[in-house]
DNA sequence: AAGTGGTCTAGACCACTTC
DNA sequence: AAGTGGTCTAGACCACTTT
């Protein structure tokens, strides 16, 4: 079983383009040259054009011809999920409550808005790694129970209301200090946490939850990276 | 000119999922069902097909269909880079030293090594939003001094000898207490600060840079985006 | 055996850029 | 006018999954 002809072509010219064959701003032989050179059909060639394009090395101009593109360094790709087995949360509290002021400040809520509260504390081998708070806008008749349990990721919390592919979700990463009840369940002193709040936004553009964490030492740091996405799989590499 | 064939049937399905029409794990309409209910080939159904897999939203499936597929709400995109014509670089010091130890360990620097060190002060009128030290593994004879000039991201300082297409970069995000010289330069106390480390390594596998930038409360916090991804352009990123 | 997606062909016409 | 990519057709054969 062959490689097929369209990967075979996509792999010679991404190596080209990789090893400088082709700099940046250089325009690859036209479609029709290189059904010619490899002996197929233009849909063929355009296939495997396709591909290097979806991988960001080059850009289709109409009557023009294919033009390799600069890499983008500067776009990261963090993972941050809570599907983790190594990790257990415990429940600190569950309730409906008057919102923090932050809390009410991202979800945009009006005065005597209040909201569902979930904190949480998670560990690793009994050290614990961070502290979680999410708040959710209260409705009236909403169950709100069930939230708490075996839910994987914080998106999945509305699937009963929005399709989970329809949820956007907006971070933020800052180091901050955290209020005194986090530092007391944390055992932290008063040192600089990383906090990474997260802003699930519907559809229509309305904001339906907000989480909360702050990430202890021990947590980490967080991992992103940049760059080759079409030719190998990016792991997050195990760095001193 | 109307939208072509290939797009208003990609629009129409993702339209569907988005909606719920077909949830999580619904085979869609098979090709030759959806050529027949839009009177055209299977080629142009696949091209639909292919977009709407490289969304992210269906998954092939061969001798099966296509498959709808959960959303991944923990895979972030994160924009950090250094273009940005409203802030200005400070230059503090360029030379070749003994690397500090944070620096020899993420390069792999053996004993007696040394490194080209740039430091650098970002300011945003007149206020510090960064600190930002930048070190190479020092080879002699390799030209050091323009690298201070004229470039756009730290990835493109390597542009002499390797392809920047080829580079990877790995990011680390930490909060943590910065060393006397750079609480000093930076006017800051005793707080934790937002480190962000970037370690750019070869094709080889190489660890060519090591960049380290501490991050002010007033640069603002660092900030990331997740899902719909195809139906519109994510880009609410102004950072450095 | 029947249905699915995976690969590929040999054309066609169009819109756009360059000369 | 010539060359480029953009769209589309009406087939073909293959590999795979399900019945």
């Amino acid at each position: 079983m062959s490689r097929a002809l369209y990967l075979r072509i996509a792999d010679t010219l991404r190596q080209r383009i990789l090893s400088g064959g082709h700099p940046v701003g250089d325009l690859l032989p036209s479609e029709n040259e290189l059904s010619e050179a490899y002996r197929t059909s233009r849909v063929t060639v355009r296939k495997a054009m396709n591909i290097l394009e979806g991988e960001g090395y080059i850009k289709a101009r109409q009557g023009k011809g294919y033009i390799v593109q600069p890499p983008r360094h500067a776009v990261f790709t963090l993972i941050f999920g809570e599907e983790d087995t190594r990790h257990e949360f415990r429940c600190l509290e569950v309730g409906i409550i008057e919102p923090p002021e932050h809390a009410a400040r991202s979800l945009a809520l009006k005065e005597g808005d209040l909201v569902v509260v979930i904190r949480r504390i998670l560990d690793r081998e009994g050290i614990p790694l961070a502290y979680d708070e999410k708040f959710l806008p209260y409705e009236r008749g909403r169950p709100t129970v069930e939230l708490e349990l075996g839910y994987s990721e914080f998106a999945d919390y509305f699937s009963d209301r929005f399709s989970a592919l329809a949820l956007r979700t907006e971070m933020r990463v800052r180091a901050t200090l955290p209020p005194a009840h986090v530092r007391l369940a944390l055992g932290s002193g008063e040192e600089r946490l990383l906090a990474v709040d997260r802003l699930v936004v519907s559809p229509a553009g309305e904001r339906i939850g907000f989480s909360r964490e702050y990430l202890t030492p021990e947590f980490g740091p967080l991992r992103a990276f940049s760059g080759r996405s079409g030719s190998a799989e990016n792991a997050p590499n195990p760095i001193p």
